[in-house]
Formats: structure tokens, C-alpha cells, sequence
DNA sequence: GCGCTGACAGATTTCAATATCTGTCAGCAC
DNA sequence: GTGCTGACAGATATTGAAATCTGTCAGCGC
């Protein structure tokens, strides 16, 4: 009758992040978490057909918190430009805090999306769908003038790499950080606007 | 009489760069150097303090073949939106070539970047320079209607790294990017421009 | 004297033996 | 029948001893 001791998917990746973070990326195997789980490891491999489709798993989770407040924002009500530049500083701050709060996650979330690479694909496509949205959005309301929404949102996405790429974290601690942030944006809202 | 037996620090850097291209850089030993010299290893020590300085005086030779071109574009005179234009696009070809051409050399000289990344910090500044001088230009020009051209330079660079930042090279041979580019370089030039 | 050599100490890397892990599956318990 | 276990084979990681490398310097040859 105890509910606690049923396996789901969803129990088994909530603590594979627990393992993760207790032992890193490097150390943590399958035979952990099924010691975390109190089952055996061919249980595990019941519900995840090997380690590394679990680890696509743990990083799927993981992107999915970063976009769904930013598909929020994107639902939201407004005037376009206001609500792409709330999208962005909410992407980048979401990226930021996770880095500067848990250095050694992030890292190991890093790893996990290489490994899965088309997970990351398919988040990056969301995210630059949302940001399609938006400027179609913009365009209708006569406040952005832009030939190809699609090709505009690939473009704003590109241009803000510096920022929300993990590849370029170490520069997020910088003092000089906001200022370039501020420039970019000004820049590309500007680059954007009807005239 | 035979000039060629003469060991100045610049001989060194060829052979070390013919030696890297055919050891790899994991393999390459001080050694390895000396040997292709015909010398002591003691002799290369002579020239360089540790094999530290000399991986980062590859670098920095390296890094040199890049931003040579791209200041005589940036000296040349002419309207400040094509010049810039050009500019830029001059240094994702330079990148991308390299990559394309010569792989395993790319990822060689990317990990002496990183080792030595005040060369890189100064490359950089360098880079950023050169832009800045272009839209300064542009202002003068009436051309670019900009607050701050170091910012703005600053700005451009950043909105640009998917372009030119060694992280991103494994998309550059998307079929996509050229369209990527030009989406980029529309939508900051639009920012910059005067209306 | 000047520039190079080569032996050396300590640090680092390699390699092979050993231990651990991944993924499977026959069989057990319910 | 359903779902879990645990022993197993092959793959991967760890370890420590041996080999190699880095950086120094006393001394040799010109």
C-alpha cells in the first residue's frame, strides 16, 4: 500500500539528479541510483534502456525548466519589444543564476546536453519559435519591420550567444556583463524597429 | 659560414608548428622540438623560460595571421557600413577556412588559446579596437548614429561570436549558416545606421 | 667568455594488471 | 503473468610501477 515504493520514470530521474549531485557527472553510475532507489540496477534499466538515454533524460528535464517561463512570458499580453526584451534578460538571468549558484551542476548539465545533442537541438528550436512569435507578433503590431520572423528569430538568437551559450559562462561573472548586455540589446532592438 | 645553423626564437617557432602539425599537440614533447633542430633541448630552453611560453608564443604568432589582414581593411578608406561589413566578414572566413581546411590544426591551436588567455585577452582588445576605429568613423561619416563607439564595438563583437568564437565551429559547416551571417550582420547594421 | 651539451631530480605520462561497471537474461516471488 | 533480482560476459575505469618528460646547471669546446 506504500505508494513511496513504486518505480516511475519520473522517481528514478529525481534521484539520478540527487546522485548526480552527491557523486558528479564522472562518478555516479546506474548501480548508484538503483542503491539510492533500494532496487536492484536491472530495474533501472526497466524504464531507461541504457545509462545514457537516463542522462538524455536528466538534461531534457533540466531545459524544460529553463524554457517553460519563458514560454510564459511569450503567452503573455503587450507591446512586442517590451515583451523580447523581457524574454531575453529572462532567459539570460535563468542561465546566469544557475551558473553563479551551483557551479559544479551546471557543469554537469553542460556535459549531459553535449552528450544529447539533439535534445539541445530540439530546445533551441523551441526557443527560437518563441521568439518567432514575438516578432510576428511585433510585425502585426506594426512595431518591428522584418522580412522573415523565422529568419529574425535565428538571427536575435545568434546575436545573443554571448550571453545565454554556456560556452562563454566564465565571462558571466564579469563586472563588464550588464553593460555589454544593455549594448546588445539596444542594438538589436533598434536593428529590429520600424522606421 | 652556414646561416641556417643559427638558433634565433623565430626558427624555433616554424619547427615547433611543423612538429605540433605532426605529433599533435597532446604528443609534442620539448624534445620533439630540439630534435627537428638538431640541438639540445637545453638550447630551446635558452629561448623560452618553460615550454608554457613557448606553446603561447605559437599562439600568439597565430593569433597575429588572424588580426594582420583585418587591420589593413579596418585603415583602408571608404563608407563605414560597407567597411565594416566587410570587415567582419573577413574574420568569419578567416575562422571558418581555417577550420574547414585543416581540423585537427584548429583544435591544436584552440587548446594553446585557451592555455594562454592573456594572449587571447589581448587579441581580443586588438579586435575590438580595430571596430571601434570603423564606427567612430562611421559616426564622423554621419553614417552610424551611436553613443558610445567602444561600446558599440564591444557590442558588435559579442553579437557576432557564433561567428567567430572557436565554441561554434562545429556549426559553421552548416548549410544554413551564410544565411545565418547575412540575417546577423542586417539586423546590427540596422541598429547602427543613422534614419 | 660564450653558447651548447647532456646528466640529473622531480614531475608527469604510459601501460598492463586489476577492479568496477554496463547491459542481459534466466529464474524467483507474488 | 508481472515485475524484480542477481549472476554473468564484455566493456570501461582505476591503480601503481616503469618509462618519459621538464627544467636546471656544471662543465666542455670553440
Amino acid at each position: 500500500m506504500n505508494e513511496a515504493v513504486v518505480l516511475t520514470s519520473e522517481r528514478i530521474l529525481e534521484v539520478t539528479e540527487d546522485v548526480l549531485r552527491r557523486y558528479g557527472l564522472a562518478k555516479a553510475t546506474v548501480v548508484d541510483v538503483a542503491r539510492a532507489l533500494d532496487v536492484s540496477h536491472g530495474s533501472v534499466y526497466r524504464h531507461f534502456p541504457s545509462k545514457a538515454s537516463l542522462r538524455e533524460a536528466v538534461a531534457k528535464r533540466w531545459l524544460e525548466r529553463v524554457s517553460k517561463p519563458l514560454a510564459q512570458i511569450a503567452a503573455e499580453p503587450g507591446p512586442a519589444p517590451v515583451k523580447l526584451e523581457r524574454w531575453l534578460r529572462e532567459l539570460f538571468d535563468a542561465k546566469h543564476k544557475r551558473v553563479c549558484e551551483d557551479p559544479e551542476m551546471f557543469a554537469t548539465y553542460l556535459t549531459l546536453a553535449r552528450e544529447a545533442c539533439s535534445v539541445v537541438k530540439a530546445h533551441k528550436q523551441d526557443l527560437i519559435a518563441q521568439v518567432e512569435g514575438i516578432i510576428a507578433e511585433g510585425v502585426a503590431q506594426g512595431a518591428f519591420d522584418v522580412a522573415d520572423p523565422k529568419i529574425a528569430a535565428a538571427a536575435i538568437f545568434d546575436a545573443t550567444r554571448s550571453f545565454h551559450h554556456p560556452a562563454h559562462a566564465d565571462e558571466w561573472a564579469d563586472c563588464t556583463c550588464s553593460t555589454r548586455v544593455d549594448a546588445v540589446l539596444t542594438l538589436l532592438l533598434r536593428g529590429l524597429a520600424a522606421r
